[in-house]
RNA sequence: CGCGGGAUGGAGCAGUCUGGUAGCUCGUCGGGCUCAUAACCCGAAGGUCAUAGGUUCAAAUCCUAUUCCCGCAA
């Protein structure tokens, strides 16, 4: 029986699924796992392992871990001496060189989570959320040293549900990515694999997310932008804004009928009001620094002076 | 020891600095008003003030230790 000899380059949850299908594929004989290095982190910085490293280890798979691929001693020889058909590249957050995209016979396939050339880069969940894109998709490209833009070997589309967020399309698509490869080990089977080039006009980008693009600008921004922006960036990295001088992350917002202001924020019967360009909205689950999360009216009901939104602690 | 906030009736909070009768906005229950109501009026129940020690005539409040929750950062 034909057996493909893999690695995996992956490191969040989000590679988990698609690592386990490659570990027990009767097709797939996985030689071993690429991972980042244990990081400090949550709460007192302890040392936590990258998930993939968890289930490696789990499973017994040999595995390295390392800050660069490219600059890692030894890590090209092993991979030379592996005889590879191909590698398989998901959530790695690092570039490969290019003799590490030629390390392996069939070269490196890369799953992004969007039809490519749409949303290349780190965060196209979030970016097809943020765009109101009712349609999302998983594409597996033939790795070039150009970011997300090699040849794209396979594709499927998943619809957006209207109230989706972000990380219940994240955890959707973390299995659409391995039926995805799963696809794709039938076609190299097949000896079916066609390859489509990238349409370099269609072009565009979702880069890394950074914790301040989840500040929500209601002054001058529409209700649906937030709106937008709230669906995708939940549960992370979260939108958030002042409340009084005290940082306030936006966990559930919806359309509001009261009339305000841009940027004016009130307490309407109990209900968390704050005016957008073009309309207002209703803040009805939220949290303030250092508390819970609670409903709007929970929060109102200890707050006893003047209510004022704004960007910043001042 | 990465930085910081918090624990007070069912919920969200004030009171702690300057110890001395347990308070606010709600909710709940009973009654009233109303065609009706999430509105309004009257009344009631409900709290070992996270836990354990200590100081004091007296501790939610001051001191010490412990547990739990959360924000930032990564």
């Amino acid at each position: 029986m034909k057996k493909f000899r893999v690695a995996f380059c992956g490191t969040p949850d989000f590679s988990v699924p698609t690592l386990d299908l490659l570990a027990n594929h009767p097709h797939i004989d996985l030689r071993f796992v690429i991972s980042m290095p244990d990081r400090p982190a949550g709460r007192g910085m302890e040392l936590k392992s990258p998930e993939v490293i968890e289930y490696a280890k789990a499973k017994k798979i040999p595995f390295v871990q390392c800050e660069n691929v490219n600059k890692e001693p030894g890590l090209l020889e092993k991979l030379k001496n592996e005889d590879l058909d191909f590698m398989v590249v998901l959530a790695f957050a690092q570039f490969l060189g290019a003799e590490m995209l030629n390390v392996a016979k069939l070269g490196c396939f890369n799953i992004h989570t969007s039809i490519l050339p749409k949303y290349r880069g780190a965060a196209p969940i979030q970016y097809a959320l943020m765009k109101g894109d009712t349609e999302t998709g998983v594409s597996i490209q033939k790795m070039v040293k150009k970011m997300d833009a090699g040849d794209l070997v396979h594709f499927h589309t998943v619809p957006i549900a209207p109230t989706e967020n972000g990380g219940q399309l994240y955890t959707r698509l973390k299995y659409q990515a391995a039926l995805a490869m799963n696809d794709l080990i039938v076609k190299l089977l097949d000896g079916k694999v066609t390859q489509t080039t990238q349409d370099e006009a269609k072009v565009s980008f979702a880069p890394t997310l950074k914790k301040e693009d989840g500040l929500l600008d209601f002054a001058h921004k529409n209700k649906s932008d937030i709106l937008n922006l709230i669906r995708a960036l939940d549960p992370w990295p979260g939108t958030y804004c002042f409340l009084n001088g005290k940082r306030l992350k936006v966990l559930i917002a919806e359309n509001y009928h009261a009339k305000i202001a841009p940027g004016k924020s009130s307490n309407d019967m109990g209900s968390l009001i704050v005016g957008c360009l073009d309309g207002s909205l209703r803040l009805s689950e939220v949290q303030l620094e250092g508390k819970k999360a609670c409903s709007d009216r929970e929060l109102l009901n200890g707050i006893k002076t003047e209510i004022v939104i704004s960007t910043g602690k001042e």
